[in-house]
DNA sequence: GTCTATATTGTGATAGAC
DNA sequence: GTCTATCACAATATAGAC
């Protein structure tokens, strides 16, 4: 992610800044970690005064939470429902293929941003409630999958004696691990874990039998 | 974890000011995250001086790399070399229990100091690169649970046409989404989530037939 | 080895002009 | 709505006595 400066020139419309000063905060967290995250920088990268950002947001903590809501959960939402829309009629095994990818690619561009959130008591807390109230997190893309499990167990297309929303955890788990071990250690130490699609490859090749 | 503030009492013995530091650092991460953790704080509930902290440690980078290896890391490792010895005595199932508490325990333990080490790039540099060098990570505990998982393969108590190491990865896996569901979103959002033990007992059931 | 006291720097946030 | 200039404070880290 660059974070070259962004010239402003002086015919730059107003409604630019609060676009510019989210998108500098989340490549600013994930390149150089939220400890330092200092306005001064944002406004700096972003091409954009300390005060502006004061006006856009109500503190820092506003400014974070702004940041995750808008740029990376609603995205996923957004592909996650036409997922779900598409995916019973593709495929077992290219359905899963396409959504482990997104989910893990997902939470390696969340997960710097997550940091930053338990990295305060408060920001965490309210965090939290926010999540909570909307109904978000993990348990959502394991639903999804799950559903997608029992409706082919129904078809007679894989074997019925599991709980689907069990295994459907199991697959949702390893795109977060993969994920979390790429962002944490890595890309040259997350070739030490087995591959996402071999995982995937396995728990087909179970229920199938 | 409680942060009440350790009594000094004047006939302290001195061995005990580097222990008290990084006992204190530890619970207040997890209290507080580590943007409130300050080396006055640290000093304050631990008792100390803030002089202290900076003689026992080069800085407060070395501090937390302190913190996380001595305080967290190495206790699991104790654990799991002993687990290695004794699961191959055990039944499948008890086993796979047993190591899957424990690594969801560890690992909502040590989230905090993670997403500490997160916080930070040049923290996160030192890091990588020592954890890499001692070669620690999730894939020491896929590699755990897959030759456990090989070696029943061998016995033929398991079906034998699937990667060991890749099964291993999605029960590991779900031990590291389990945890930090908890860490991240509370114990109430957690029961959102289906129950480990019911995806360790999924995957028995795909793995006996 | 541990303390008290202090130096130094950088932070989040605001006032007021335009 | 955006800017420049500035404030008040808190942070890390150190000096020097004991």
């Amino acid at each position: 992610m660059s974070t070259t400066e962004t010239k402003r020139g002086p015919g730059r419309p107003p409604e630019g800044v609060r676009e510019a000063i989210l998108q500098t905060t989340l490549a600013l967290i994930s390149e150089l970690g939220v400890a330092r995250l200092t306005t001064k920088e944002i406004a700096r990268v972003g091409g954009v005064s300390e005060a502006s950002i004061y006006y856009h947001f109500a503190d820092k903590s506003a400014l974070l939470e702004g940041a995750i809501l808008d740029g990376v959960l609603a995205p996923f939402q957004e592909f996650a429902a036409g997922f779900a829309q598409r995916a019973p009629d593709q495929p077992l095994e290219e359905a899963l293929l396409e959504f482990t990818a997104a989910l893990t690619a997902f939470w390696e561009r969340i997960l710097p941003l997550l940091s930053a959130m338990q990295s305060d008591a408060e920001l965490r807390r309210r965090f939290r409630r926010r999540v909570n109230k909307l109904d978000l997190g993990p348990h959502r893309g394991v639903r999804l999958v799950g559903s997608l499990l029992a409706r082919r167990q129904e078809d007679g297309q894989i074997r019925t004696d599991v709980d689907p929303q069990a295994v459907a955890m199991l697959i949702c788990s390893t795109c977060y691990l993969t994920g979390y071990q790429r962002h944490m250690l890595g890309p040259k130490a997350s070739r030490q874990l087995p591959p996402l699609a071999g995982a995937v490859s396995a728990i087909i090749t179970l229920l199938e039998a």
